[in-house]
DNA sequence: AAGCCATACGCAATAATATTTCGCTCAAGC
DNA sequence: GCTTGAGCGAAATATTATTGCGTATGGCTT
């Protein structure tokens, strides 16, 4: 379990899988710059030391009739830690709810909520969200569009970033 | 280009390949109940279709070393629809900008961003997105722990859904 | 400085998987 | 009741993943 640091091939291939991960790892290995099997032992040991997390497919949601994106700012009425985690737990436990971020500031959650229609987000709000225990809060905004959508973390950062550290 | 309604079967294979973009193909076939060959079809038509819009590594953002993540609610000074893609352009550009949706409400957008640490994003914030025309205020959240961050949509409930309605 | 060890590479061989081809079946429409 | 088209599965082929092994490279000790 060596915190092993990344060489810029590992860095590469994390790139790469990012931005397209069902790439064969001929493919992968050849974009890198080293031969199929070394670069197959690496992600896999990318895989083991946790450096990537698993593999998704990007389903387009309104195509599945996720027509609403709703963020929510949610505030507690006790923050105590016992408290807090609770909350948490409610949110794993919600199919609709897809994020949950403990903020600092003046709310202490934050949500990003997918549902089919209006409705439907209407009723989980008011028949789950509002009536949950300790919520004291709750203001929702409607996303009206999507400009931007990245998954992930910008490599281009990172490389930057170690080039002026080095 | 049929807006064909999905089956059961497609759906299934989406929700699969939502949880586990590398699966392979004969496993794929293996858990939605047909043979290889037609699962296979039955992925290609779904992407060039548009409700597979891609397929990534969920890379660990905190090992990479980007440990900070922000939340910024951003109102604009004029709503006009040529200022607003201005900005989202501008928000396109930024690396460090991984989501960006236009709400409803009191707040014009809310950004999702990825730092390395602390003093990049107040760099960015204080040298970029404040700076940028027609940007009137911003308000800043850290996340100070993330409790739940799914990708995609819960097939479960478009699952409840359809059965409602069938 | 020479030798040793650990690490990682590439090549070659094998196993598994992806992909194409083909013929069959079923169901809707005429 | 025939035709047509869509979708399936089996078999064959092409591509890819995976394993085993010999070799080079860099760091560390002696």
């Amino acid at each position: 379990m060596a915190s092993t640091r990344l060489d810029p091939i590992d860095r590469k291939i994390l790139a790469e899988l990012q931005a397209d991960g069902r790439m064969t790892n001929v493919e992968l290995a050849k974009r890198v710059g080293i031969s199929a099997p070394p670069c197959l032992r690496r992600v896999r040991t990318l895989e083991e030391a946790g450096y990537i997390k698993g593999y998704h497919a990007e389903v387009d949601a309104r195509e599945l009739g996720f027509e609403v994106q709703v963020f929510a700012s949610v505030g507690l009425a006790s923050q105590a830690e016992a408290d807090l985690t609770a909350f948490e737990d409610r949110c794993r436990a919600w199919p609709l709810v897809r994020e949950c971020h403990m903020l600092n500031g003046e709310v202490d959650f934050i949500l990003k909520c997918a549902a089919p229609d209006l409705s439907s987000f209407q009723r989980f709000l008011t028949g789950e969200l509002l009536t949950t225990p300790n919520v004291a809060s709750v203001k929702t905004s409607l996303v009206i569009r999507g400009a931007k959508d990245e998954p992930g973390v910008p490599f281009d950062v990172l490389e930057e970033r170690l080039a002026s550290t080095a």
